[in-house]
DNA sequence: AACTATTGGTTCAATATATGAACCAATAGT
DNA sequence: ACTATTGGTTCATATATTGAACCAATAGTT
């Protein structure tokens, strides 16, 4: 590994629950020796990266993340073009709708929309969507290459009493996931929530992100079910086009059906 | 200069100019050698910092810095805060206002406000400031320590008839700034712009950025003049505030008596 | 169609750079 | 007053970084 991601990879242990790190929890967190961490601390905040908090003088994110983001933004369009139809999901849902994008190994939030629509709704925090347990990251799994998979196997760890934490099991969800076009979590990730998510695309070809509509697990009926499927293959079609991407034949066919399968079930009602 | 700096200094070289650069561009930019690149390039991409674009092999940033930026916006929160005083500035005033950060020696958009009261009026890209040609800039050096000040005289560009490119002449303009607490870019920067910046300041004692106000030179009189520097005023203050800063007690004095005199002018009209 | 210049990427010996155990001084806790 | 922890530094050792030379593949010229 090189001495560069090394000394990057120190800024992952960064999150919303410790945004703010002092070098011997560094150290302890990265299993490195205190003055190899300290010199890639010092670069890092040379650099802009980092900077220290003045008071406590420990270490937290630098202001040079910013333009970058921004020039990012202005370069690959991404949160502007999942916004619309982020906003469209909450609302025709009633539920709270969520993008990640996929960054390695890792599922990190791009955007989430709450709806208005009941006083009681599913509250998103910050931290990275595991892969084997939400809806998004079966989604994402299911249409990524063996790599990623392999890498998501080695410690799945359990959040609830549903959560799969073998492989085969998740090997199922995944066939399924295929099958049907979106990933379920039906509270394998927090107890109550139940998550439904949809891969998209970007032009690398590869799977690039995903969107999810997560309700709370009482209030999903077969109905609402419909709905909130139907209202993510738009958002993920259009977000899939709009990040330079195109959605696989098979899945597209898959989800074809699921629209045909609607209206049979519209003409019934 | 250590490897990690050395690679994080390669993302410099984006902009909103050339979003985009080859192998070979980089190590010319760089002037470092083509294969020592090329292994800090795969070490930013394999980071997410930067990714290939697929159809042109180039480089461009990736998304990892997206949740970086989150992330920071959480722990140290910039821009939320400057975007109320940013609006009003640029209604009241009837101007584009502007907010920019200090990182190193250079001065980033943070956020920017076009007016809707004028047809014409000042865009403001991407680029970063100058700090000797622009109002932000001189509010920055004016109020910050020798070491940015001597970094910032290495080559004072020209880039109008009005640049001030001597030491002399800067060392002068910094004096006024900091007698009349306003960096003045007269056409300084940009023929047929005028720009007065406001120093901002944050938790570490130091400024931290700037906040200004361009317009197009024809428009500037007395009363524009005076409107602009009394919400700037404004503005700073309560930016410096909410970043967790002081003003310095010198320049709140000088900035108490630019409104005692606005309010005498008030009198007499 | 042959020539030339340029591209992104690779190899390997030379060496400059990163590493970590031991060591500070300064707080914080007991 | 003692102990454990903190952030930070030193220096010989080892290892990762470096760059000239070298690819194969396009792109531009003549």
């Amino acid at each position: 590994m090189s001495t560069v991601t090394k000394a990057l990879e120190l800024l992952n242990y960064f999150s919303s629950e410790t945004p703010e790190l002092g070098l011997s929890e560094f150290a302890r967190a990265a299993a490195r020796d205190k003055a190899t961490v300290y010199r890639h601390l010092s670069a890092l905040e040379k650099s802009g990266f980092i900077e220290k908090n003045p008071r406590t003088s420990h270490y937290r994110l630098g202001p040079a993340v910013l333009p970058l983001s921004r020039l990012r933004e202005a370069t690959v369009p991404r949160a502007v073009s999942v916004k619309q139809p982020l906003a469209i999901l909450a609302q025709s849902t009633g539920e709270t709708a969520h993008a990640s994008l996929l960054q390695g190994a890792k599922l990190v939030t791009l955007a989430r929309q709450k709806s208005q629509a009941h006083s009681t709704g599913v509250v998103v925090n910050e931290k990275t969507l595991p892969l084997h347990a939400s809806g998004s990251g079966l989604a994402v799994l299911a249409f990524s290459g063996d790599t990623l998979r392999q890498q998501s196997y080695a410690p799945l760890a359990r959040f609830t009493k549903h959560t799969v934490t073998t492989p085969q099991d998740l090997e199922e969800r995944l066939t399924n996931t295929r099958k049907t076009g979106f990933g379920i979590a039906n509270q394998t990730f927090e107890t109550g929530v139940h998550g439904i998510g949809a891969p998209v695309f970007d032009d690398s070809g590869t799977v690039a992100g995903a969107i999810a509509v997560a309700a709370p697990a009482y209030r999903l009926n077969a109905r609402l079910d419909h709905t909130i499927k139907s209202q993510l293959i738009i958002a993920a079609r259009s977000i899939t086009a709009h990040w330079g991407g195109r959605v696989p034949t098979k899945l597209d066919d898959v989800w074809d059906e699921h629209s045909k399968a609607a209206s049979e079930i519209g003409a019934n009602e």
